[in-house]
DNA sequence: CAAATATTTCGATAATTATGGAATGGTCGA
DNA sequence: TCGACCATTCCATAATTATCGAAATATTTG
């Protein structure tokens, strides 16, 4: 992944009005929601949502499909792994493991008998 | 976490020079580097690197000490999983595991042993 | 075809952010 | 305490970004 990209999908979330769409569309899931439904549960001008729907299309994390007369968003969820692999890659060049947490807590849920199997790093005062 | 502080952090990864400033960080573990280091690393002028470095460590990214006259910035690990957690929590309600690829990839530099227990999502074509 | 609905584009305004030269503030060794 | 060094703060300038009313575009329904 270019650093280019990684800015650029960052941006797209470094925005409060961007962020909770981000966050309301990984809740919906595959299907998303259409522009309208997003408008409606955040309460945001039509203009606005527009611009911040093609900011988060333009970077890649959400995709966005035509369905009769709507158009349908959804979070892209292989663009969320490759920005975050991309910020965690080539830690401490690869000697130590530094992120047990998160990635504890989604593997859990994914398979809660390999949960204890990771290790936690020590605490830096 | 709060939203603020989630976009605060984002806000502060998403900006080319702060990003490379943040990777390369990453690289050097809990040691970190000095500023003078990070500005000859990255040929960015003093005051230009200081007001980044300031984003970073107000957004809690980054930590700072004092040793002799020299000022060390390291990547705080435990910032980026919070903010991982606060991007991928939530998913699909719960229904789903969406985020198997990054997860897996670090879980597996963990516990070897946790990576074959963790499943993968269906394309959605 | 016309009316209704869903969304985007245009355009203007306000607010925020990035950059780096110059001056300032600590810390150390002689 | 002086001078050298490391880093930050101050300041002005340039550039980017967010917001939303109004107009335009696209799609379905009557």
């Amino acid at each position: 992944m270019k650093i280019e990209a990684a800015v650029d999908r960052l941006a797209a979330l470094a925005q409060e009005t961007r962020l909770r769409i981000y966050r309301l569309l990984v809740e919906a899931g595959p299907e998303g929601l259409n522009a309208g439904a997003i408008a409606a549960a955040l309460d945001i001008a039509p203009a606005t949502l527009s611009f911040h729907l093609a900011h988060l299309s333009r970077s890649g994390l959400v995709t966005s499909r035509q369905e009769s007369r709507f158009i349908f968003y959804a979070a892209n969820f292989a663009a969320m792994d490759e920005l975050i692999a991309y910020l965690t890659e080539n830690c401490c060049q690869g000697q130590a493991v530094c992120w047990p947490r998160a990635t504890a807590a989604v593997a859990a849920a994914a398979a809660p008998d390999a949960a204890g199997l990771i290790q936690s790093r020590k605490e830096t005062p």
